[in-house]
RNA sequence: GCGGGCAUAGUUUAGGGGUAAAACCCCAGUCUUCCAAACUGGUGUCGGCGGUUCGAUUCCGCCUGCCCGCACCA
């Protein structure tokens, strides 16, 4: 693991690098920026469009059991109260007013510590699963500092969110054990919300879209009605998300305006889940080796079952190492029906669907695998960051497998004096461009030409020299190895072709 | 939200109450027959707003953004 002061460096040229070479920028930048928010520049919406279309291509395409939904971003605020996200996406603040740290309410517990019904105090600690027994142990320890006899009451622990006002003055911080230094708890949530229509009221109030899922469990009905779809199937989504973060951190990380690629994938409910959820942590994370993660960067993370959503019944985040800490890159949740039993009750419309191989109309459960693309880009980006040495000299390069690299190759003049070396580097040029995204460049030594490509991860250079006037073949270079061999100018579309798509 | 630090060209940095600089990058040209050659020329900069001042990029205040720590992270 590299220290810290080295992965800060290590981040800050990644960071800079993608600003010199246009992939990420400062959202509003001419404005002084605006913190959350990136904008993606030329090379950046090239990665960015394959990353989905890699997904897109093998997660619906090569499936058969999965078709994909666009739903729209603004949606019937009535969806929201139905998933839970206008009450629940909420993250309740405490702030401690003489230690200054600031708790989650949800996690802040306390027990009112009595005997024989007599009240001697309150404790209060930070959720833990040990944290029943360190209640006990503060509780004991109140007792002898009173210097009371007697045998505790049973300690009932309660989550400060469902304090009384008289009980919630009551609780110690945990950090000074004094009472009365804890502010109220203060509602957030972590929706945008805006309004549609002429008049600006309650009635009017809409959001911006959380998450893509409930655009997929919102629309099951009608992708069910029109697919002819066979348990278990998936319905995919690619699209905008918003969350209005507390602290957006490290780079695209987390910001409040981020783009999902999710995954409903809907089985029998006698399923056998855990297998089934098994099998798409397999999946997942050989995708991600196939596009070219560092699969010794790639883990995984199991929730602990208490820490679960209620209707959750288990989750499994893949995680990457990134200089600056092993962070989620994609959550497979089994989420069980709640989302459909929500939205049939609340919506009043049944959709239950039959499945002809149990005979049965049921509500099926749900697998969700689902990935951030901007984390995915980031990744990609810190597993292909590589330095090297070339004949002594210093090269920066990525090193991105060519189906995700934005510029599959470059077609290169040796010299630019040679009309007929340029007729033929431009018809190979004209040629390519039509089926990939390729450049050509003509200024400066071909040196130069080679590393400009080499640090925006092109992973071929096509060299037009003047063997090519002789017998047709031109040398294409690899970016890694710089290696170079001569093919015919007729292989070098079939050749980009097989490495882009192979 | 809190505490600390920072903000000069695309990048890395120098400078200083009185016309703002270097290197690299980028662009054009000379040269050049495969890995950042050389030479010539060129574009481009003090985050924003306000205050002090004859004059502020420099001093002060506020704002915004970035970094580190705490906290938070469906």
């Amino acid at each position: 693991m590299l220290t810290d002061k080295k992965s800060k460096e290590l981040m800050d040229e990644i960071v800079g690098l993608c600003k010199r070479k246009g992939f990420v920028f400062q959202s509003s930048e001419i404005y002084g920026g605006y913190n959350g928010f990136f904008d993606y520049g030329p090379l950046g919406a090239e990665l960015k469009k394959n990353i989905k279309d890699a997904w897109w291509q093998d997660m619906v395409q090569r499936r058969d059991d999965v078709v994909g939904i666009d739903s729209s971003i603004i949606m019937n605020p009535s969806i929201w109260k139905a998933s839970g996200h206008v009450d629940g996406f909420t993250d309740p603040m405490i702030d401690c007013k003489e230690s200054k740290m600031r708790y989650r309410a949800d996690h802040l517990f306390f027990a009112e510590v009595r005997i024989a019904g007599e009240m001697l105090g309150v404790v209060s600690l930070i959720e833990s699963p040990e944290m029943l027994d360190e209640a006990k142990k503060k509780a004991e320890k109140l007792k002898r500092k009173l210097a009371i006899k007697g045998d505790l009451d049973e300690i009932v622990l309660i989550c400060a969110v469902d304090a009384t006002p008289e009980q919630y003055e009551q609780i110690p911080s945990p950090a000074t054990g004094k009472a009365g230094t804890l502010t109220p708890p203060r509602e957030f949530n972590m929706m945008f919300d805006t309004h549609v229509g002429a008049v600006r009221n309650d009635a009017s109030k809409a959001y911006l879209r959380p998450e893509t899922a409930q655009g997929i469990f919102a629309n099951f009905k009608n992708v069910t009605d029109t697919s002819r779809l066979k348990l278990p199937f998936g319905i995919a989504q690619i699209g905008k998300a918003f969350r209005n973060e507390i602290t957006p951190r490290n780079f695209i990380f987390r910001s409040r305006e981020f783009e999902q690629m999710e995954i409903e994938y809907f089985i029998h409910e006698d399923s056998d889940w855990k297998t089934i959820h098994a099998d798409w942590i397999k999946t997942r994370r050989e995708w991600f080796t196939s596009i070219g993660l560092t699969s010794e960067f790639l883990g995984e993370e199991v929730h602990p079952s208490e820490s679960l959503a209620h209707y959750a019944r288990a989750c499994t985040d893949i995680t990457f190492k990134f200089p600056f800490g092993e962070q989620e890159l994609e959550g497979i949740a089994a989420r069980g029906n709640f989302d459909l039993t929500q939205h049939q009750e609340k919506s009043g419309k049944g959709l239950e669907i039959f499945d002809e191989a149990s005979k049965s109309k049921l509500l099926p459960h749900v697998i969700e695998p689902s990935l951030g693309v901007d984390r995915t880009f980031l990744a990609l980006i810190c597993s292909a960051y590589t330095k090297d040495e070339i004949d002594g000299e210093l090269r920066t390069l990525l090193k991105l497998h060519p189906r995700i690299a934005p510029v599959k190759a470059a077609i290169f003049p040796l010299v630019k004096k040679n009309e007929n070396i340029l007729q033929i580097s431009n018809d190979l040029y004209k040629k390519l461009q039509r089926h990939l995204n390729v450049v050509t460049d003509l200024s400066g030594a071909i040196g130069r030409r080679y590393r400009r490509m080499d640090e925006i991860g092109t992973p071929f250079c096509i060299t037009v020299d003047f063997e090519s006037l002789e017998d047709n073949t031109v040398t294409i270079r690899d970016r890694d190895t710089t290696d170079q061999k001569r093919i015919n100018l007729e292989e070098v579309l079939p050749f980009l072709l097989g490495k882009v798509n192979g």
